[in-house]
DNA sequence: GTGAAAGCGCTAACAA
DNA sequence: TTGTTAGCGCTTTCAC
């Protein structure tokens, strides 16, 4: 009975304690210690107070998966970016971190490389993970290749691109309007000849872009020439590759139009290079507002887009998703803005 | 007996089959399953041809977290950084994650921002995720901060900056010599006058590269010019005011060189508007070399860090700490390269 | 208000 | 080779 008896009872191997520790050092079951880990509900204020004093004094902390093993709710959500490198994931991944954590919920990072395969392990570990959910941005706009996924009754929502035919919550940006934007206000501007860097044609982003690039092209009664279309792969040396290309047309175009930034990153190695100058020679913009557009000389005119909003909006829909899997699947549509800075326009100086 | 029935037999509400469900469909033990679920050892192909059918028809997918609560071995890693946005940090992720995933390892990543009782409280909720270890870039210079984390006994390992007198594996960069070379190198070119923007005191890597810094001048018999020193927070607006305040001394500095990244965007806003010309009016170098170093205008000298590396040497020895908690702790120091371009040298035409 | 006991999905002795 | 059983750490009826 002394309370100095030197028994170290620990149990198992690995010296973390469990409830069962705890209970036995404060002298009461495992289900009192539960119910004032929980809160303390329907436990006296002395056991409470002890078995708090015993929690102190082993530094016990609850593990959580056994927790979550038995009460059958997942405290992690799953994240599958295809870059998560490119600041415009990052800055996602920020928004949904912050939500998420307010709910005591913890992030599995996951990257698919814009790779189908690796898309499906990191899905298939996640879901043996026991996530809640997944936010994915889909390599694959094919909407069959998430069908079993979609059979698991997991929460699922998808950012950024939506395949085709997927019943799924859905956060997107109006890709249309936002390249319709940016062209427009070269138009504006006086250009005529406007090439563009597209991304690769599977992804859905880089069909939209385009696709708005050329309504705003027909509204304003310039014929499309394909010619001025060049197809990157979303990554820095394809938006290099393609400005070395229109800049070597016999005709080369007086502004340019990037899809992605990363592929804007290359396009300026290739400016530079040739000596061209922003925006007399050939004037920018950029699909895309990164940190470090406004340090650009130019300054980078750029269509911002929401990310931590569809970061938040993501995690916020998962959320209720996971609440009430049967509610009718929603499509958050954010707009976009064009952010006019240096690259398209000589500032005033008055 | 027909294999007909119609019983949908799943077990619990959720409608993920489990071992029993698999067990019961193979008309076998649940312990048949495991085994053939973890390599088929020791079982007749007779039956493993039966059990992975029933998997195969349920969709069966083994929990991972039922078995590392059985087997008490996790396979979650955590990781906290202090920036999750900052491309430094996201490289360095990536080579943690692509040296886990081979091990079937996955990623809790945390942000901390800087700040000691975000990372506290990350740091306890990944302890209470009962993660294998945690891979963590401090925000305090303090070692009590980490003191009862430790007393955890779970592996940790940290990276880019190390507490003083912490005994834990750590993976950093020879930031004074990084920073050695960087103003080393300004010195060849003809400057006296060297501006330094540093981060805060209370950060490692701060007080190191400023270390460095220091050192070079005095060996090139140059003085110590405290004028010339301008804290920044490591944050944009900081590299920004800096660069404002240096460059509107009577007495500028030629030369500037930004102990990080994203100061560095800020110097370079601060010194577009101010319309100085890089490198003739004011040369740059930062630490840190970042993807967009190569796009600017004219490309910025930067120390590149092995930021991948850094990621991946971290979770190996995560990784080995894991396996053998009692090995001594090692420090990895990695060497930083001094990348010269267009900030600092104007290219030769030849 | 409190405890005994069952069980989440899984694995690992131990028996057979 | 296969099954029975106990138990990882936790919560939650159900008795008392």
């Amino acid at each position: 009975m002394g309370a100095m008896a030197a028994k170290k009872r620990i149990s198992k191997n690995r010296n973390t304690p469990t409830v069962k520790d705890v209970a036995e050092k404060a002298g009461v079951s495992t289900a009192t210690v539960s119910r004032v880990v929980s809160g303390g509900e329907n436990v006296s204020q002395h056991l409470i107070a002890q078995v708090k004093q015993a929690i102190v004094e082993l530094n016990y902390r609850p593990s959580r998966v056994a927790r979550n093993l038995r009460v059958r709710k997942a405290n992690t959500v799953g994240l599958i970016v295809s870059d998560i490198q490119n600041p415009f994931f990052t800055s996602i991944m920020r928004g949904i971190q912050d939500t998420l954590q307010v709910e005591g919920i913890v992030l599995l990072a996951a990257n698919s490389d814009e790779d189908v395969e690796q898309e499906r392990i990191h899905l298939e570990t996640l879901l043996a993970e026991d996530v809640a959910g997944i936010i994915l941005a889909p390599a694959s706009s094919d909407s069959c290749t998430y069908a079993d996924i979609l059979a698991e009754g997991i929460g699922i929502v998808v950012i950024d691109r939506n395949p085709k035919n997927l019943k799924v919550d859905s956060v997107l940006v109006d890709n249309v309007s936002g390249a319709r934007a940016a062209t427009e206000h070269l138009i504006s501007l006086g250009h005529e000849r406007i090439g563009i860097i597209t991304g690769p044609k599977h992804i859905s982003t880089s069909q939209l872009r385009l696709e708005g690039y050329q309504s705003a092209l027909q509204d304003a009664g310039i014929p499309f020439d394909p010619s001025l279309v060049g197809m990157g792969n979303f990554r820095q040396e394809g938006g290099y590759q393609v400005m070395q290309a229109l800049c070597s047309l016999m005709n080369p175009p007086t502004a340019v139009f990037s899809s992605n930034n990363v592929m804007t990153l290359g396009a300026l190695q290739a400016i530079h290079e040739k000596c061209l100058r922003i925006p007399s020679d050939i004037a920018l913009v950029s699909f895309d507002d990164m940190p470090w557009a406004a340090s650009l000389h130019p300054p980078l005119t750029a269509v911002a887009q929401p990310t931590y909003e569809i970061g938040t909006a993501a995690a916020r829909l998962l959320l209720d998703r996971v609440k009430e899997p049967d509610r009718p699947t929603r499509k958050i549509i954010l707009e976009s803005q064009l952010i006019i800075r240096g690259s398209t326009v000589v500032p005033d100086y008055d």
